[in-house]
DNA sequence: CTTTCTGCAAACTCTTTGCACTCGT
DNA sequence: ACGAGTGCAAAGAGTTTGCAGAAAG
């Protein structure tokens, strides 16, 4: 079963590693259809997934929203802006890894770990903090 | 709208706040039924979400996995084993603060922050390691 | 030519919701 | 009696899958 070069792949790809906004797999697709109109949202599920896989991407799952997929492919953390939606890519706390080994310690074998703060970006704290001015959703995220 | 005290809600609360192998709505469903024949998942779903706003119950989120709930009300992580499904509650990583304070200078406010580990429990590891004995799967879980 | 991949639509899983009825207060 | 809560079944969102035909190697 060895994994073909399609354009559907390519584009995906292309799409998620360049793009710095982590979209979510319909937000892929819409971008793909640009380049390959009649491409399907099943397809894109099954690239991502397959990239997943050989580890040219990564998976950003959030509370309760759509999962969203990241080209950032050290390890990192996450921030989630509960009010604009924007997720930050924040440096890895080396701070997590300590509890890992006192994991290791007691037997447990850590094949990977995911930490997400959620609360207000600086923008969205700001409006908060003067709530006079921009509208209560979806601020300022692009696309 | 003030929070009635019923026999649901109540059954509901004391089965999460009393288990300890973190359950999803549905085994919270089943368990009911015990006590409340015919109590039926959407209120089971209803009543998790009301103790859940009230600080009654945590929720645990786990990539591609069915949410689970939880009674431990302080601050904690959690580990998952992927090939048992077993949720340990972990002792918080106080080092996680730091980062915190971090994001607090950079203008961030976070709400909560939620830190998992995913990877092989003792007892799962132990039966890799000797691939003779054992079950592939749902091993040694409980319930 | 063989085999993987694709588009499409239907299926699935988990969760939420509308509605008429029930039960706390 | 009033209105929040319930059971039920239907709807919803997000994701997966079966299949016949397209295309990569």
């Amino acid at each position: 079963m060895k994994t073909r070069r399609t354009r559907q792949l390519a584009t995906i790809h292309e799409i998620v590693a360049t793009a710095h906004d982590h979209p979510t797999a319909e937000q892929v697709c819409d971008r793909a259809r640009r380049r390959v109109p009649r491409i399907s949202l099943g397809t894109v599920y099954r690239n991502l997934q397959k990239l997943e896989e050989q580890q040219q991407v990564r998976v950003v799952h959030l509370h309760d929203r759509p999962t969203r997929y990241d080209g950032m492919l050290q390890e990192h953390d996450h921030f989630l802006c509960e009010r604009c939606g924007m997720v930050a890519d924040l440096a890895q706390s080396r701070e997590a890894r300590p509890n890992w080994s006192r994991l290791y310690r007691a037997g447990y074998r850590v094949r990977a770990q995911a930490l997400t703060f959620y609360g207000l970006c600086p923008q969205c704290r700001r409006s908060e903090e003067r709530p006079s001015r921009a509208g209560r959703d979806s601020a300022h995220q692009q696309d």
